[in-house]
DNA sequence: ATGACCGCTGGAAGCGGA
């Protein structure tokens, strides 16, 4: 078992690279043995899930020990859920809900500390039906994330915001069809919440490693969207500026949406140096390197 | 091309998801 330190140090070596994923599970313990697949396979040093659908108790954490991974979670009884896995750490909660909803009891949001990189693991409302309350809600949320993000950015910490934000960005993000448009995935007050998030300074990463194609991340049950690679661009890696510099690669594992007993979104996932960005310039050590 | 699928709860059928 590899050592777990919440701090590289004696014996916790610093990495040169972090791989940081985020994965929509669609039911943790019905999906246990896929999860644990695809950490073995994929190996990221970060997964941030959504969708665990347990509650607090029921989640897996002996397993994913197992796994070489600790976790903080924020479980819910059927439904949403969220989770931060960080293999050989143990990730430093810093919230377990997004700030300025009080009376907002739905697990949707996640923050923790790993190596010294500040990890937000989010699950943006559905808001389906369109127009109607829960529309409302994913509007609403949007604006708390918005609010809060700003606040992380200006920190000038390494953060990334990553989760699934049910949103499609924009109409290169789904394949050629004119049935989701009245969906609330694709409203343009989302897609514009959306940039507006971006605006403040984030990186997109999957989209600034692969500009152009529709690299999605969910493909529906329904009317077997995997077989025709009927699939949506839903599942989002938003790097702060320190680490966008640092960026060198991204991708969506869509085989793992191939699998049997598969969950319908597939993993995305995105690679930060710790030695040298992509245009080659050596950079600093992340914040914490050097403590202890 | 959205009704069709899937998971959860509870122990049937309804809700939520995207």
């Amino acid at each position: 078992m590899r050592p777990v330190c919440a701090n590289p140090g004696p014996g916790c070596r610093v990495r040169t690279s972090v791989k940081i994923a985020t994965f929509n599970i669609n039911g943790i313990n019905r999906r246990l043995p896929n999860l644990l697949a695809w950490l073995q396979a994929a190996k990221p040093d970060v997964a941030c899930l959504q969708e665990l659908k347990a509650a607090h108790a029921d989640f897996p954490r002996d397993a994913i020990r197992e796994a070489g991974y600790e976790a903080v979670w924020q479980g819910e009884r059927s439904w949403n859920g969220v989770a931060i896995l960080a293999r050989g750490r143990e990730p430093v909660p810093t919230r377990r809900s997004l700030p300025g909803g009080p009376h907002d009891d739905q697990a949707r949001y996640l923050e923790a500390a790993v190596d010294g990189v500040l990890i937000a693991c989010l699950y943006l409302p559905n808001g389906n039906p369109q127009p109607g309350p829960k529309f409302d809600y994913k509007l609403a949320w949007f604006e708390r994330l918005i609010i809060h993000a700003a606040e992380l950015h200006a920190t000038g910490l390494p953060v990334v915001l990553a989760g699934d934000y049910n949103v499609v960005p924009t109409d290169a993000d789904i394949y050629p069809s004119k049935s989701w448009g009245r969906n609330a995935l694709l409203q343009p007050v989302v897609r514009e919440a959306f940039a507006r998030l971006l605006a403040q300074g984030w990186t997109d990463a999957l989209r600034t490693i692969h500009p152009a194609g529709p690299l999605p991340s969910f493909w529906d049950y329904m009317r077997d969207g995997f077989s025709r690679d009927a699939g949506l661009r839903l599942d989002h890696i938003l790097l702060s500026p320190d680490l966008a510099g640092r960026l060198t690669d991204a991708g969506v594992d869509r085989s793992v949406r191939g699998e049997q007993n598969a969950s319908d979104h597939a993993p995305a996932w995105a690679s930060v140096s710790n030695k040298r960005a992509r245009n080659g310039r050596p950079l600093a050590p992340f914040p914490d390197h050097d403590q202890h």
